[in-house]
RNA sequence: GGUACUCUGGCAGAACGGUUAUGCGUGGGCCUGCAAAGCCUAUACAAGGGGGUUCGACUCCCUCGGGUACCUCCA
């Protein structure tokens, strides 16, 4: 697989053996996840997923920042202590994210939980002298790192000449960044140096070197990560294996809603919650695939709406599949399926074009349709195409509502009542039925010989 | 101001130096008791402006312009 280096700017190849290590920079939890959060969270659980499917080993670890002045911030407001704050936000990002079917990664290091990794960490750094102790924390010496600037392009001189006047004199250089703050404000803990909690960027590379080994395969957030949070991790991190850090880095660009980035200050953050009650997981997956990851997405309506419909020409194909009443075809079924299967593959293979292999799949649902459309999906036709539909469903994450056995039971029973009313010409008594059915989410599909049913996600939105 | 990304048909969004992208939408049709769903079919002058390279550019180069992000915390 090719996935587009920020660091070299240069599409590289992804090694598979012995197992695919990547590091995610996750959330703070100081407040609800949103949708920016889940498109990249989305977009690394698909990437995951389709590893492995090929029977690649992935070893994924994801951070919670559980130490930050905004928990601190949000503590002080709610008049809790930090660690409530961030149990409290990490509950809500598991039920967030269980919801959008998203699998658990291997690992979700805290920060608070690897303190003594972060304080060696330091320490080598100190010895090496390119980390200093000074009146407020302790601090990471840029000049000492010659290559800083390496992954955001960013020429140290202009930063220098930009940035603000600091007002914190002990740094020896404005573009120095803390690795250990002091503090007395709780949470703190001990250090050689004194009392405090360690600084924003140290954890990812404490951590992620710490799991993943120095030089593992991935390493990803989004794009707004890239100054100065990784810039930092690669920073402090090379400067304490002297080894490159991670061999791939891969950034998900925003979502916007109206062209703009989601922020608290401009007030239109959609939360996970919110879409989730509205539009359920399988639409926001599609819409936060619909667009290469890299780039940018503009949030609206009228998008998930968008794909809704396509949504829902999934699940009737899905449904055609499983009762699958048509004659044999004569067409190269097989060679369809596969064809499909394939270019889905060498779509994701390509620098992990979600958008190219949704087309390939989609164009497996319309086939399917159109087969049933034209009484040619039988028996054979579906253990041809089933297969190969839910091998995709799989990899992109997504689900089809099922029924229970006994409900469906229910189903099949009113369907042949509906029937026999619609023989006896009683069309209003049939009707009723199939709105009954309608308002379970059973949606009827009449055949030209049988009728069958579709269990259809249930929407909450406006539409 | 600096850096990066970006500008494709009504909307969304790819690939590719020369071939219909695709989807949604829209028009028409098939199926149906009527619907719904699905299918078929038609529909787009597409490429921010201007130059250049080329037999040929949306695709390469230059230039001008627009947008977004980052330069402070941010997925």
């Amino acid at each position: 697989m090719k996935l587009q280096d920020t660091l070299s700017n240069q599409e590289k190849e992804l090694e598979t053996t012995p197992k695919v290590r990547i590091y995610l920079c996750g959330v703070t939890v100081y407040d609800e996840s949103h949708i920016g959060h889940a498109r990249t969270i989305i977009v690394f659980d698909v990437l995951r997923k389709y590893l492995e499917s090929k029977n690649i080993e992935v070893n994924f670890i994801q951070n919670f920042t559980d130490v930050d002045d905004k928990i601190i911030n949000r503590a002080k407001l709610e008049n809790v202590s930090a660690e409530q704050i961030s149990t409290k936000y990490i509950e809500h990002y598991f039920s967030d994210f269980d919801g959008l079917n998203v699998k658990r990664a291997t690992n979700y290091p805290k920060a608070t939980e690897h303190i003594q990794d972060i304080l060696d960490f330091i320490q080598k750094l100190i010895e090496k002298e390119i980390a200093y102790v000074s009146k407020n924390g302790v601090y990471f010496s840029v000049s000492k790192f010659p290559e800083y600037g390496k992954l955001s392009k960013k020429h140290i001189d202009e930063l220098q000449s930009g940035a603000r006047i600091e007002v914190d004199e002990a740094k020896k250089d404005p573009l120095d960044f803390a690795v250990w703050k002091f503090s007395d404000i709780e949470p703190t803990w001990d250090s050689p140096w004194g009392k405090g909690r360690p600084g924003w960027h140290i954890e990812c590379s404490a951590m992620s070197i710490k799991y993943l080994g120095g030089n593992f395969d991935i390493h990803g957030g989004g794009r707004d990560l890239i100054f100065p949070h990784h810039e930092n991790e690669i920073a402090q991190s090379e400067s304490f294996t002297e080894n490159q850090f991670a061999k791939i880095w891969m950034h998900v660009g925003m979502v916007t809603i109206s062209g703009e980035k989601m922020s608290k200050s401009l007030g239109n953050i959609k939360s996970i919650k919110y879409v989730l009650e509205n539009w359920g997981p399988n639409i926001i997956r599609l819409f936060c695939l619909s667009g290469h990851y890299s780039k940018p997405i503009d949030y609206s309506e009228e998008l998930l709406k968008e794909n809704l419909i396509k949504w829902r020409q999934v699940e009737t194909a899905y449904y055609e599949l499983v009762h699958a009443i048509g004659a044999n075809s004569s067409e190269n079924v097989p060679e369809m399926a596969q064809k499909s299967s394939k270019d889905f593959d060498d779509a994701l293979e390509d620098d992990f074009n979600t958008h190219l292999a949704l087309s390939a799949f989609f164009t497996l649902v319309k086939e399917t349709n159109r087969l049933a459309a034209e009484n040619h999906l039988g028996e054979i036709e579906s253990k041809t195409i089933m297969p190969e539909l839910q091998r995709m469903l799989d990899i992109l994450g997504l689900n089809i509502p099922k029924v229970l056995p006994e409900q469906k039971q229910d189903i099949d029973k009113m369907i042949q009542d509906r029937e026999t009313l619609r023989k006896e010409k009683q069309f209003s008594e049939a009707d009723k039925i199939r709105d009954n059915l309608n308002e379970m989410n059973v949606e009827l599909i009449d055949h030209k010989g049988k009728t069958i049913w579709m269990k259809k996600e249930q929407i909450k939105a406006d539409l």
